[in-house]
DNA sequence: CGTGCCAGGTGCCGT
DNA sequence: ACGGCACTTGGCACG
């Protein structure tokens, strides 16, 4: 019951043998290991990398997912998305690490010749993870109040798919004209307007309509942006994502508990 | 000296405010962080996130990187990039982190309500890190023999900049034409294609040439990519950039004893 | 499955 | 700082 309870479980690192076993019992029951030492590694698939000798952090999640971290940069130096196969041995009184991906086939190996720290982790994790201010959100901005696009704005569709992808919001503006609106989060630049601009010709092909109003909604837009746009006939128009949340869940003011927490 | 070797200090979870002194101290000596433990997270800036209670590793690196990890899922719940500023403190007996990153101007807060396990990790990593058969290799092997493009081509500059980008590429066919040449690691697609068909058009245009041909080299193309390359006059040569490490290093003979780790 | 497209993308390099 | 672009990009959604 006592042993249910424990989170962490620091492993003994001595013998390399017995330190291989725990590892691989725990993998299968579902735990998380963390290792901490010196090691090497190999990595051979969509690409091949090598990384010589030094300290680093490894991390098996309970998914098999692997991340191989050095002391700096935010990104994993090797990893292996969740699903891989992970085989703990042991080879000359060293910790060995094989991790495969099927497909694509891929094969990290890390090799410890020290280690400093194994633990067995056992991690509940039920927590909600929520992500406000995205593209889809400021879709729904847009679909629930149109006029911050433009005045008198009648959307007809979203994610209407055409030949080259798919149209974000299809629209009608107080003119009777058919306009074509494309969402950017961030800075609209050249791929965007020629994306809209493909879409504008698909929509006019369906439709049998001589011109069909392409805009692009983002929060700014690069000069060549710009530049092209003007080329293409195609329009822009500024909007955060952050005015969008407001549009969503109401202004600043609902929200001023968890701002005074971050300004604190 | 003896602390001077020791690589990972396990500290004494039970006092918040002693933790919270020797976390800081640790971070300004430019060591590595590690808690294990029971936290909330919020984050606000370019967008906005929540993440209720659960069990996470929280990785506070020598650069001030910070790693929320949950224990499923290959990337970091939350995240703050290299150079961030990092304050930890303590509020209610609740160890809290926050960290800061200037611009753009974001803020990840990390609340602990259980800590499981906290370490100090002194990690020494001199490793390198070498990565192969990335685009920049196959440039190099096209470079090296220009033949498994095509034959009798002769390159005349790499990287070259024009009004919407950077050419990979530029070289002379056999038959003196000038010949545009753009690298993919992965499968060309239709921005491939639109991509060079623009390098195409800026050079016509530099080089006052009535036809510069453009060619896309990439080890697959989508459908969608074959049908907009033959309207757009644009043509295509498979190449892996496995094919290009065996030129740049020679065939797979040279490198069976690795090979053999990867198998065996 | 491939194909397309977003991401708090990140990272590198250039003007 | 903005701009263009590669990345073992990863991730999702859709045909």
């Amino acid at each position: 019951m006592e042993e249910k309870l424990k989170r962490v479980t620091l492993l003994d690192t001595s013998n390399i043998e017995n330190l291989k076993n725990m590892l691989g019992k725990a993998l299968n029951d579902g735990r998380t290991l963390l290792i901490v030492g010196a090691c090497s590694a190999d990595y051979i698939g969509r690409a091949r990398s090598e990384l010589t000798i030094g300290d680093r952090i490894l991390i098996i999640k309970s998914d098999r997912s692997v991340l191989l971290h050095r002391p700096r940069s935010y990104k994993p130096v090797n990893w292996q998305p969740s699903g891989s196969i992970v085989n703990i041995s042991s080879k000359e009184g060293r910790l060995v690490i094989k991790c495969i991906r099927e497909r694509p086939r891929e094969t990290l190996i890390v090799k410890f010749s020290e280690i400093y720290t194994a633990a067995i982790l056992n991690l509940e994790d039920e927590g909600v993870f929520s992500l406000y201010a995205s593209e889809e959100d400021m879709r729904k901005a847009i679909l629930k109040n149109p006029d911050i696009v433009e005045e008198g704005l009648k959307p007809v569709s979203f994610e209407r798919p055409v030949t080259s992808g798919f149209i974000d919001i299809e629209a009608i503006d107080k003119n009777g004209n058919i306009v074509v609106i494309e969402i950017k989060r961030r800075t609209a630049d050249i791929d965007t307007a020629l994306q809209l601009a493909r879409y504008v010709k698909d929509l006019e092909k369906i439709k049998g309509v001589g011109k069909v109003r392409g805009i692009v909604v983002a929060p700014r837009a690069t000069t060549e942006f710009k530049r092209l746009a003007r080329s293409l006939g195609i329009e822009f128009k500024p909007l955060s994502p952050k005015r969008c949340l407001e549009i969503l869940y109401g202004t600043e003011e609902k929200r001023e508990i968890t701002l005074d927490e971050f300004i604190s």
